[in-house]
DNA sequence: TTTGGCATGTAATCCGTTACATGATTAG
DNA sequence: CTAATCATGTAACGGATTACATGCCAAA
């Protein structure tokens, strides 16, 4: 059996909360989610057109006011389709977690390289981290006025949970490595490393 | 440009621990790292006889003893592809959180389903950290003879860190969710389907 | 006028799982 | 004898990213 198609059930969830277009689908994505969930455009866009075609969603053209835009709304059927999902229990997540694989392989390269990894890492939590209460002190503020709000605060508190133990994680495996002599490594300064940069 | 293939440096690196035949090396990631990361054969033996192609590996064929089987070898030339990559910044990872994603659409659902899967997440995490503790203690039992020990030990502790955050959040949550007694959602939230909602 | 945001899509390519196929050996 | 384990692979399918392509509108 083939597995899943989640997006599907993603993009279900999202028209649940408002209608949308594609295009402010992934904006909301972007602002709102995307710590535990993403989708591409090459996903959103066939997507919303198969679930039309299903009538799961109802397509509404708006020629009028800017642009020719495609507004997507849930319908009965829709609704009843994301809910069932709902109701089944969630797989578990399948990891693969690149930071933790080259630690575990740590004895091919410099404890310098580790370290660095390990610093970005905690730098990027602690950034995270800040954003993500902030979010949680929005949400906190107008728990009565919209309903959502309270499901939108279970989940970024995950995210703080999450970032609370990477950072707790990478401060701990920092002091387990032994430290580089010779060279400043500031905690919490941005970290370089001898290593090649990445292209993007 | 396509993004890169981790399968390979995830095969390199296990081969930088011993050398393997692909059945052991799936029989390795079961036991040891599927926390973090998972492989399985569909990318495992194509991508050995790739590798062996490259001569990033040697593979050696054992007609004698029990099975026709390879084992394979690190070559030099792998050991330094390894290690190139191993100093490069990891990306974050990309999450799919299936359990988040389905509190955060929480209104289209019950407060049982959702109290449910928060408790089956609660007690699986709860059986993870347990099993990741034995490691735990085991690996500090003889951090001196194996030097790989303290590498797997960094790894497993970021196991226990996501466990212990995972309980936290899980308890944090069922007790943010209304009981299932009254079987009300929220308070003030509009009903939404008219028809029964069917027990799974 | 040029840049950037709004808006929708397709094509290429690769990633990754699942199922299938085969066959030897060993333990019960 | 039979089931489980060892052992190696291929094929099919679908998931997901990335790049490409198009064009409008508003603001600088």
């Amino acid at each position: 059996m083939p597995r899943e198609n989640k997006t599907r059930y993603a993009v279900l969830g999202l028209l649940s909360l408002k209608p949308m277009t594609g295009y402010e689908m992934k904006g909301l994505i972007a602002q709102s989610v995307a710590y535990f969930w993403n989708e591409s455009f090459g996903q959103i866009y066939p997507m919303l057109n198969q679930l039309a075609q299903e009538k799961l969603v109802e397509g509404i053209e708006e020629t009028e006011g800017r642009h020719n835009r495609t507004r997507y709304t849930l319908t009965e059927k829709g609704h009843q389709v994301l809910h069932d999902w709902l109701a089944i229990t969630p797989e578990a997540v399948s990891f693969r977690d690149e930071l933790v694989l080259k630690l575990f392989f740590g004895q091919e390269t410099t404890s310098a390289s580790l370290r660095s990894h390990l610093e970005n890492a905690l730098a990027a939590s602690r950034a995270k981290l800040e954003t993500y209460q902030g979010i949680e002190a929005h949400l906190r503020g107008r728990l009565d006025a919209h309903p959502q709000h309270k499901f939108s605060l279970i989940a970024v508190r995950k995210g703080i949970h999450w970032e609370q133990a990477m950072i707790a994680w990478c401060l701990e495996s920092l002091t387990a490595l032994p430290p580089v002599i010779g060279q400043k490594n500031t905690p919490g300064s941005p970290a370089k490393h001898s290593g090649k940069t990445q292209r993007k």
